[in-house]
DNA sequence: CTTGGCACTCTTGTATTGAGAGTGCTAAAC
DNA sequence: GTTTAGCACTCTCAATACAAGAGTGCCAAG
């Protein structure tokens, strides 16, 4: 890619921040009014040019311009200051964390929520998976005669639970034993190997052993995953959704979290922070947004992805510094919580 | 209320299915065309005659007639046809809870579903819950080193999660004789009962027990509840909602959970199905929705709340069997997990 | 009590118009 | 060579006007 001038890169800048303020097409008048030392005319040279380039566009012959996706991802890439959440934010957000209870789905809601805030996008996040789930525990649970509960607990930290029908009453004491003895034989195991364990179980213990393995299926194919979700009122707000179908299709992309797991775990292959930026992303439905997101977790053995969706006339710089900084720290209380 | 005349009864049952199914204005050759074997002047004079009396309203000078809130009101009361979901609905709806895990979240998503599917409206769930909840059973279950996940079982079905920090590493063997302990101690009692307790235990005993009087006093307080929700798209495809403003209240209404949750245990103080339509909710927020709802579930021990959140413009034959039908059936499935 | 007829009202869609914003280009100034 | 003032041109947007259509209310006759 052949190099701006320094000031087109000044130019192309403020365009992208006043665009990404006002959406409205920015012009030259405005432009100069920003601080650019030089007339309308000299900018709309530069503009032409710009545009030319293919960073900026415009609606219609007579007004102002907006950049294209290529000027966005410019901006990103060479123009954009680096934007770290400001300290007492930091902090703030920190105590949040300090202040719920150490659990996974709680930790997932309140990423959600900081997320949500300080971006004002849309947030999503996705619990820590890790290639293949490991069996850590299980437990069964008296409910009444004819139901127990089944808790199962993954290495990852995810907990699963299932009621399961008895074909006959049996003992909390019973049921003790079967888990006792359960644990012993499961522990560790990932679900392929708990699939094929051959040992001898009574009828009720295979049953149990089965339910397990296909819980623990299901999480590896990622199917009862729940992507959190919040903010979505604040993308709702943006003046490119006032159109009723366009909310519509925003909304229903959202509503479909079997497509959001897929495309997290497309654009956050690795750690880092990646910005994908409208049709980027080669989906139809994500033509009109852009995606801020980034793996977190401990590497080869569970992560996760938290992100910021928006329009792509979004505030990259801010989305950027939150999901860096929720990502980092949602990694340091998984080591925390895995005792390293 | 004085009575209407057969005729006007039959106009009136025609102008609310018309609006309901066209969303505009009906006017008097439209009801002709419909099948009341007089003319349209006759319909003109019975219009202004329901008009006069408050069943019916002019958007304005010369247009069709639309139902007010009591005419609505009137249609629900006296006018409605008996609605029984179709008998092959039913069945599949049944089959659909029975290939479904016995799992209380798993139920309440599928009956939102259901609900939501066959009503064309959105739907909101609430789980069971009693008065006061009582304690079944807990769990320790070591995680790490320094993280415990305690399992809290309750009378109601509910079960609830939470990590906790460890000070030291306990072994699971030591997890599980204090689970023992607390579950002879605690059984059967409600959270008051827990609070009050006084009894000799040890410091991490004690840790437990104020987690787990904390979560009951939660659930009490309904502060934790979940309204699970289903079928927000169907409603915005509602041709009153085109106004993006007016989507953007309903949503903002429908992500207020506290609120939704409060609603629905104000208007579904007993048995059987409540509807309320638009502006009786004394809401001003709900003024352009009506809601059907029903508690359903073992009255005096634990219910819930099904309901379906419509335009004032809605279905109400068909949203009224369907939530009556879904109400009956968790109620059955309740019963069978209690074993009665 | 019902109905045909008719004038009247109000909305809605379309066409027209003028103002405003912003551009591109040219020619002069630096 | 670059910058700038000037100006004609283009396009959008809001306001206005107008015609068509739907529906009403009312009167007088059946």
């Amino acid at each position: 890619m052949v190099g701006l001038t320094e000031r087109q890169d000044q130019v192309l800048a403020f365009v992208v921040q006043e665009y990404v303020e006002n959406a409205q097409p920015v012009g030259s008048e405005t432009l100069r009014r920003r601080g650019l030392g030089v007339s309308s005319a000299t900018i709309r040279n530069e503009l032409a040019a710009l545009e030319e380039l293919g960073f900026l566009m415009q609606p219609h012959t007579s007004a102002g311009r907006v950049p294209t996706e290529k000027g966005y991802r410019y901006f990103v890439e060479s123009l954009m200051d680096e934007f770290e959440l400001p300290l007492v934010e930091q902090r703030m957000i920190r105590h949040q964390f300090h202040q719920v209870t150490l659990d996974i789905d709680q930790w997932m809601r309140l990423a959600a929520a900081v997320l949500a805030h300080s971006s004002h996008g849309a947030a999503l996040v996705t619990a820590p998976q890790s290639e293949h789930c490991r069996f850590k525990h299980l437990q069964l649970i008296a409910i009444s005669d004819q139901v127990a509960l089944l808790v199962i607990v993954l290495y990852e930290g995810t907990v699963k639970q299932q009621m399961l029908a008895l074909a006959q009453p049996i003992e909390q004491e019973d049921l003790m034993r079967v888990s006792n003895r359960l644990n012993d034989y499961l522990g560790g195991r990932n679900g392929e190997q708990i699939r094929a364990l051959a040992i001898a179980l009574s009828a009720f213990e295979s049953d149990v052993v089965r339910i397990v393995a296909e819980v623990m299926r299901q999480v590896d194919a990622r199917s009862s995953q729940d992507v959190y979700r919040d903010g979505m009122m604040d993308i709702l707000r943006q003046p490119e959704f006032s159109a009723s179908e366009r909310i519509q299709a925003l909304l229903e992309m959202l509503e479909q979290r079997s497509l959001l797991e897929a495309m997290l775990s497309e654009f956050a292959p690795a750690r880092g922070v990646h910005v994908v930026i409208g049709s980027e992303s080669q989906r139809d439905e994500m033509n009109d947004f852009s995606i801020v997101l980034a793996r977190y977790g401990l590497p080869g053995e569970a992560t996760g992805v938290v992100g910021v969706l928006g329009p792509v006339r979004m505030q990259y710089a801010r989305s950027i510094g939150a999901v860096r900084y929720v990502a980092g720290l949602l990694g340091d209380l998984m080591a925390r919580m895995h005792g390293r």
